[in-house]
DNA sequence: GTGGGCTATTGAACAGGCGTCAATAGCCTG
DNA sequence: CAGGCTATTGACGCCTGTTCAATAGCCCAC
């Protein structure tokens, strides 16, 4: 009746085990995601997912990390060279992917927000090469043109920014509210603008 | 060796077990705030908490509760006419109030996104209420005067405001990086008032 | 093709925290 | 000071994370 053993390379086995972990992660909470949980939908004992990962926390923020790079790639900004057009894309693609992955990025913000500092540390990371992109990867001297000078007050209000975004993307995703949809990403890119043109310079 | 057992009026119990759960939550998250620690530190067995607060959710949401009352009622806003002055003035109280209760608040925000929805309510009305009290309790007609009008999309961008200021307040307790204080609470503030002068009109 | 070894995999046992309930014993009232 | 009301207890069952010695699949040498 039981199913027989089946020897897989750890690569592959790995390689399962995390991507049935995001897939599981769209459904449900992280902490919903029980050792049980995993291994049943796996088809293992809950003993091999001790070999593979050391417990269960260590489980749990691969699984956050697989997911954070799924994000990471699927809201590439356009090539355009104007910032505000880069700007204006990413949040476009950031949209729609909370538009279509609701459930699993509630659960990752969520997990940002669990109290283990290096799942803090996951999620803070991609949110930086989030918005890192948009202005890294523009041409040089365009932020200098609008007064914006990089120090860390600076840096500080565009993270704090970027929590603004995470928040009213997902209230709004929740309930529209009838608010359009052009004008949220219109409103989100001009608050940065604003925010950014006038934070204090640092001491 | 064992303490005689104590016998006390229902009010009573409760509210040291409320007082003591708020007090517990300062020094560490709310997952860490096991029936067996509060049962231990209150000199009560454990059976006892389920006699007052149905299961563990349940002290925790009461728990959460108290811990915004207390969050309100000492970031009280100044009594000054000018709305302006009164937001200053609100979030002096409430940066202070972070920067000496750092762990608590925390625990607070963090359960906040701990998935239970309960939980979420709790803080959301939280927030409302410290954000509605700047304006609600201006004169009316201020802030026509700046153009604001009350739409849902001016909520929304509000309530994104709020999360900002939560993400860069806790960063800026956490390490200032040469940032002043003062300057601090200016940029934000203006953010503030920049958001609400230029939210799109619902459609 | 086959026997043997490397190691992926198992499952039973342990730990610790949540939740239940019949039994116990403070405190108040007459 | 006796009796009752009810606040309080503590032992029990269950669920989930974690460990580890035993098991067995796959590949290679011959």
């Amino acid at each position: 009746m039981t199913t027989p053993r089946i020897r897989l390379s750890p690569d592959t086995r790995r390689e399962q085990l995390l991507d049935l972990g995001v897939k599981l992660l769209a459904t449900r909470p992280l902490e919903k995601l029980s050792i049980d949980l995993l291994a049943e939908a796996a088809g293992i004992s809950r003993g091999l997912l001790y070999h593979y990962f050391g417990n269960k926390q260590d489980f749990h923020e691969a699984v956050v990390r697989r997911a954070t790079e799924d994000l990471f790639a699927l809201t590439a900004p356009t090539d355009d060279p104007d910032p505000l057009a880069r700007l204006s894309g990413s949040l476009d693609g950031y949209l729609g992917f909370v538009e279509t992955n609701r459930q699993g990025y509630q659960s990752l913000v969520r997990a940002a927000y669990s109290g283990n500092p290096t799942m803090r540390e996951i999620y803070e990371s991609a949110r930086a090469a989030l918005t890192d992109r948009i202005f890294d990867e523009a041409e040089p001297g365009v932020l200098e043109e609008f007064g914006i000078e990089d120090t860390p007050a600076l840096r500080l209000m565009v993270r704090g920014w970027s929590a603004m975004v995470e928040h009213v993307v997902l209230a709004w995703v929740e309930d529209s509210g009838g608010i359009d949809r052009q004008a949220l990403l219109d409103s989100l890119s001009q608050a940065l603008f604003q925010i950014m043109t006038t934070a204090p310079k640092a001491d």
